[in-house]
DNA sequence: CTGTTAGCGCTTTCAA
DNA sequence: TTGAAAGCGCTAACAG
């Protein structure tokens, strides 16, 4: 403790790194409740007198508030928790990104957790955040953790999942994977392509499922048939060899669909790697936007979801349910866009017998 | 409050979703401080009786023990904030990526927030990760707050500066900013060019201010001249009038370094727009290392900094402040790597009379 | 208009 | 081996 002598009156202060309210209350010579009505700004009956008091003391003693015991008190820490599948994908940077603006412009903050498309950690920061009493959640989820999600709605907690749905009643930010996807592989059918390859990661997360499902149902409203061989989902560290695998076959691909930025990243190595040119030998699409698509050495033909968009959109409904405001646990669907550069541009032609 | 009937007994338990430490003591028949104890693991002398009782109580009631209340009581939340300057530099992402894993395996979690390169948003988020009380802090500074870091140094306040270094006595991780600029320059020099340029965004940080140092000192060490009109370090949205000016010139720069993939962003669109030849019009490097930068029309040349070792090193340097082990307050400089690729090189023939 | 009082949910002596 | 009591720093009824 240290002593301060201000105007006669010596007053014992902790030293700055722990100044309490009640530290500033003895400085400014007026009780605890007063100053915390002060901090809240509830001016209604105070006096000019005391409020200058206690501003000047607050000053002097360079006293801020300690969250922890107001949020204990107050049941509520304006924080919500974000838990992002894989951080490396540019999607959940943006995502990320727009939440927090969100919660920044509302006085909430935001924290961010990587669940590293790990099922256990996902569990694991689940639990932490609501141990910490964050007001809420937006998962991205790994899709794995239904019973931990189920718990969840039936203690009425707060949540909304972002990009990857669930069956469960709860808001769902999601983007039209399924017609996105029907629409791209369309443009290729269109093109003459008969012989169509999809590459994803696991079937674990809906967008997964819904691009392979879009893939499928392009097929079969064009009546041509689904072949096994041209649909791969696996790992990131399996994706090249399987890649491998479809082109050795007796009939290769003329197209393949690539299921986000990641495989992406896996699946151009390997086509540089063996000169593949593209898209004479294969075309090739991307679901996901990279800044830099325009400018490879063939300009990536994407999809551009709205992801700036839906982290609003996400935040907003969170906020919602926080504040007991009425939120609808249904789909919210946003529309991706299809930009087409040269990667995608081969033309088949037909030969007539 | 629910009525339960265990064995007889009856007892009053709160709803599920704010069992407390309390209603665990009740069921399980012992005290508070009893469950407190199993809680901490201090089982050295409690029966196996009463630690059974409460381990079903625990799970009857599916209690979770609230972190915001023992962490006031503990004054330590075990929680530790970064300020990135920028999400959207994939430096950043690596880096608290980084720090996450670090943070994960050493019982830690750690909270993100984005300061936008914004000098008012980073103190605001300064000053509320100090009241939510995190034990300490690493970041990635604008720069531009130094009175704020000052105090915090003084207030002996556990901080880790990252990337940008800062003239404190604190320990700062950095790159090898200055060397590895130069030895980027002196290789374009080597190949006989004479007018090089370079482009940063403003010199608010201390890793443009050492870029465009190296540019500097590469060019006085080979007795060139260094030309102010080759020299720009501006925003991002004047960045592209900027380098139209540059390739106006009488004299046009042969070679450009670019600061930042953010730069390379910008200038790369301007590139294209005009039709340059990379490299053959102008070769180009970039400070940052990109995922595809091997795929580009022009694969690029890039520097990679040790993005994943340098979170490390930071997240285990903060760790140890907090833990008041001794820690060195200098800096501590990694190396980086010139990655080169086809669009630095280009030679340039000297004409002899 | 301001102070008293009683907690929020947990930990931690100290005593029994 | 366990429990009683005090208190972390703050808020909010309620009195006065």
């Amino acid at each position: 403790l240290d002593t301060l002598v201000i105007g006669g009156v010596k007053l014992n202060v902790k030293n700055t790194s722990r100044v309490t309210l009640q530290d500033v209350a003895n400085l400014a010579m007026v009780s605890k409740s007063t100053v915390s009505q002060y901090l809240n700004e509830r001016y209604k009956y105070m006096s000019v007198e005391t409020k200058q008091k206690i501003k000047e003391a607050i000053e002097e003693l360079n006293y801020r508030p300690n969250y922890l015991a107001r949020s204990l008190k107050q049941k509520k820490t304006s924080t919500i928790g974000i838990i992002v599948s894989n951080v490396l994908h540019r999607f959940s940077t943006v995502v990320s990104r727009s939440i927090e603006d969100y919660c920044f412009a509302n006085n909430y903050h935001a924290i961010i957790c990587n669940a590293d498309d790990n099922q256990v950690k996902e569990k694991k920061y689940i639990e932490m955040l609501r141990d910490k009493q964050m007001d809420g959640l937006i998962i991205i989820g790994t899709g794995e953790n239904e019973i931990l999600y189920r718990e969840l709605l039936e203690e009425r907690y707060p949540v909304v999942f972002l990009d990857r749905s669930v069956n469960l009643e709860v808001p769902n930010v999601v983007s039209d994977n399924i017609p996105a996807t029907m629409n791209a592989i369309n443009h290729w059918i269109k093109a003459g392509h008969k012989n169509i390859g999809i590459i994803t990661q696991p079937l674990t997360a809906s967008p997964r499922v819904d691009r392979q499902e879009g893939y499928r149902l392009a097929h079969l409203e064009a009546g041509l048939t689904v072949k096994k061989e041209y649909i791969v989902a696996t790992e990131i560290e399996n994706m090249i060899s399987e890649f491998k695998k479809m082109i050795t076959l007796t009939e290769i691909p003329t197209a393949i669909f690539l299921g986000n930025d990641l495989v992406l990243i896996e699946i151009i190595k390997a086509i540089n790697e063996l000169n593949i040119r593209v898209p004479e030998d294969l075309a090739l699409m991307v679901f996901d936007e990279i800044p830099t698509a325009a400018y490879f050495k063939t300009p990536l033909t994407t999809i551009e979801q709205p992801a700036y968009e839906m982290g609003q959109k996400a935040a907003s409904l969170l906020l919602d349910l926080i504040q007991q405001k009425k939120v609808e646990p249904k789909k919210y669907v946003f529309k991706s866009k299809l930009i087409i550069r040269e990667s995608s541009e081969k033309v088949i032609k037909t030969v007539h017998i």
